[in-house]
DNA sequence: GTACATAGTTGACATGGATCAAATCGGACG
DNA sequence: CGTCCGATTTGATCCATGTCAACTATGTAC
């Protein structure tokens, strides 16, 4: 019935980095047409998950770092007794997983925010590949260099900040982040829980809420729930201190 | 007047990973004993430091990243308003400058907290290496990843944790990073003022100041000036809540 | 040795944000 | 449509730690 296509085209388990709209943010972003290829041949086209579900938690043997293709995941660390530290938001393009390399274990646990699908790496193959192509392996190192970076500047923030401030920060870095991704920097929905926005930033829920209704009140922003309206960007980076430094970018 | 010297030697400018004493920590962990020479040839003998200088800064242009040989180093993030964030430590056999792969310019400053020596790897050599010996490759994102945990362990410790337990947590990482280097886990001297543990955990000089005499009232801790004596590790794992898992190790 | 500067300690007080409590909203489901 | 449960908001109170100030110790230059 199918008749031979003459064509690439992706099999069932291995993800087209040529076709994906992401290619100017994830890896391909490092490569050449004719190198994509080699990407594409040890990608795996990952399962979807729905909200709240794991991708993988610190139990987990470590094989791949995972791409997100849709959606949006959470990572976090669980201590022994219970406590958890959300480590970071990773929307579509970005590597979730560099924090692991070399380790028996995931160093987090990963849970998807939403509706979310990933493209999955195969450590070993991946550094086998990025082995041989030098622009690979280059772009893999800035990729990690950049989270630490990113780290160390929520570790700034929590240490350095006000409540304000650090709000102030993570809309701005969600709204460039966005920005990249062709949607508005002004009208997003949030896509993790108030509680997730104050375990991020080492603050109380309710002072998170606060925060947001004193934003509103001075005409800053716009929220009805996760909805969000950035509607004076310049004042926000006013509030934020350290203007458009942001924990995430 | 000088004759030929048949055997391998380090020019001046050329360190011998062979004879180092840190082989065992630093970047040779990854390699065979024949593979070492492929890293002597790229590492260049750096120079020594005097306590308060700059190994570089924010505006250095991003080359290289270095090994601490002897002494140790400070990093931190300087704002444009001339805040700092001091975003870690140093020891003998750490490698700094992780950070700032890919970047024009280095991403944090470091400063040498004593009279420190250090090696320097040519961030375009090292790639090109990399790219050769797949342990060495492996070990780079290995030592890449751990600096992103040291750094979420950090965030952590900063968003949930007491001054006690940050001070703790600290002491114990100090403590078994001498440890590794066969040095004295209960007796040492700190490298670092209390102004910069103060600033690298979030906290007042005072309040580390009154948690240092509070731990020496309760017999835990014996400090003066920068000599300390952990006198009783388990009460500090105690305090440091979660026990053992610290923010750099 | 004296003097000045820098680092560390100690005390008194103020405050941002945590905590506790309660009300309200919103969405899933029968 | 009503119910239920979790998420969010709002209010009242408390406390750990910051801030300000003063004092002490240590080190460095002359």
């Amino acid at each position: 019935m199918a008749q031979a296509i003459p064509f690439r085209q992706a099999s069932p388990l291995k993800a087209s980095c040529h076709q994906c709209s992401l290619s100017n943010l994830c890896l391909p972003l490092a490569l050449e047409e004719n190198d994509l290829d080699r990407l594409e041949d040890i990608v795996q086209q990952g399962r979807i998950f729905n909200r709240g579900e794991h991708i993988f938690d610190q139990s987990t043997p470590y094989r791949s770092c995972f791409a997100v293709k849709s959606g949006s995941i959470k990572t976090s660390i669980i201590t022994e007794n219970g406590e958890e530290q959300v480590t970071g938001f990773f929307m579509p393009g970005e590597l979730v997983g560099l924090d692991s390399i070399g380790s028996e274990h995931y160093a987090c646990t990963a849970k998807a925010l939403e509706r979310t699908s990933v493209c999955e790496f195969p450590i070993d193959k991946l550094e086998e590949l990025t082995g041989k192509l030098p622009e690979l392996q280059h772009h893999m190192y800035h990729l990690m260099s950049q989270e630490i970076q990113n780290s160390h500047q929520l570790a700034m923030l929590l240490s350095k900040n006000t409540a304000e401030e650090r709000i102030a920060a993570l809309l701005l870095s969600l709204s460039s982040r966005f920005q990249r991704r062709r949607m508005s920097p002004t009208n997003f929905s949030l896509p993790m829980a108030r509680n997730d926005i104050a375990n991020f930033l080492g603050l109380a829920v309710e002072t998170v809420s606060r925060v947001f209704t004193r934003f509103q009140n001075q005409g800053i922003i716009k929220a009805r729930g996760r909805e969000v309206e950035l509607l004076d960007i310049e004042a926000l980076q006013m509030v934020s201190r350290e203007f458009s430094r942001q924990c995430n970018n």
